[in-house]
DNA sequence: CTTTTAAACGGACCTCGGTCCGGATCGTAA
DNA sequence: TTACGATCCGGACCGAGGTCCGTTTAAAAG
């Protein structure tokens, strides 16, 4: 139901544009992780999971994500509430796990997908397609990353989110190898918070163009490159 | 203790430099308003009120601000707990009043103050000021404004993070006038996040003086200025 | 000063996230 | 097959946020 383990090789085909700082060690070989369960498990233990996953997002589809009571989950997968704690820590861990299998889908795409968001394209153009898809990709899934968003002093800490600005981060390097791109990247990260996302799109009634339109505009300025007409 | 509104107007004296853009209307009277409170109170409702934000005031102090419960403060305030949460409406509220003077105190400085961060110096300027006063402010209050963090889906509409962002709004208006200034002030203020902040310094290590610095270079290069050297 | 009413009060009560520990179960090694 | 230890299970239990409603009280009207 949720397994998968991906492991993606990256393009053995050169990528077509060459690039003028090639110094920056990108790895070729790229494996995407769960990020959520641990190596090995029981075999009851895992059986239980997949029942509290599936219970999980059953819940989800009948009642909306504020129906997915931690002693629900349990009462629905037939089993007892502390092990719904056992297997996923918190109430954010079980709604992030049900996300994860979105999250490894991403990451491949941009890790060893076709450009523009996978490698081949140039960076800038990289970076404009992965915004402009992870943002449509929150706004699809938003109550869910909404509710699965951990109290504030976890919030930069998880490693979904690592990974997806760790991404950032590379593709910044190669465009502004003298800038600080630890912290512009945790700029950009910002833009595509699922929350920023609810309010600009729910509460202020903007349209997802405008969104990416303002992404692709962000981009250009923190680049300092030209914006594309 | 906590009381005060105040009104501030804005600086009689004429802004030292002339702006090109004097089309964008700025008002010249100014009032800084509780984010927190209704109009008026009765009697006991204000005392209760006072007595409920010292005892909060004094558990932080001596417990931290995880020690901030609601039924200890209303213990400690020799109140009821209904009382509390009819004043505050829930926990958040609570500590956002606690932050009320603060934030106040810090719009006065942009709206009246003397510049930079005041009225008086250019738009480019002032923006770089705010952005490092924030954040100075936001450090030193780093656990009450993380305690102080709504959830989600209201994270921005809260008024006090309204009333700063839209400062940040018509600044960037003056300097750019064809740009989309609401997405980008939401930008610039994501940067200015205290969950950001507390991450970047207590949990990556990094010195003020790198957020400093990186939120001067943001601003440049959101605006397309040249960094100042 | 009395009446009246809207507002405030207080604490019992509910829900839900999270913890704990005695007992059951799985997997392995003998 | 049996024995054993590590892992897992379950649900009682706890704390804290938040709600509710009968009672009290401030303060305005008569």
């Amino acid at each position: 139901m949720f397994p998968v383990l991906y492991a993606v090789f990256m393009s053995s085909a050169l990528p077509p544009f060459p690039k003028p700082e090639e110094s920056i060690s990108e790895p070729r070989l790229l494996e995407v992780r769960s990020f959520t369960d641990e190596p090995c498990l029981r075999a009851d233990a895992a059986r239980n999971r997949a029942k509290l996953l599936e219970a999980a997002a059953r819940l989800i589809a009948e009642h909306g994500v504020a129906g997915v009571t931690m002693e629900a989950v349990a009462a629905a997968a037939e089993v007892g509430k502390g092990t719904v704690f056992r297997r996923f820590g918190d109430r954010t861990g079980l709604l992030m796990a049900l996300l994860d299998h979105s999250a490894q889908t991403l990451q491949a795409d941009f890790l060893g997908g076709p450009p523009p968001l996978g490698p081949g394209a140039p960076p800038v153009e990289r970076l404009r397609a992965f915004g402009v898809a992870v943002l449509y990709r929150s706004a699809e899934q938003l109550d869910l990353q909404l509710a699965a968003q951990p109290e504030p002093t976890r919030r930069f800490a998880h490693s979904a989110l690592q990974a997806l600005r760790t991404h950032v981060m590379v593709l910044l390097r190669q465009i502004l190898p003298d800038a600080d791109c630890e912290l512009l990247s945790q700029t950009l990260m910002a833009y595509l918070d699922p929350a920023l996302i609810n309010h600009l799109t729910r509460q202020c009634g903007m349209p997802m163009e405008r969104l990416e339109a303002g992404w692709v505009d962000l981009v250009a300025r923190v680049t300092r490159t030209p914006s594309p007409c």
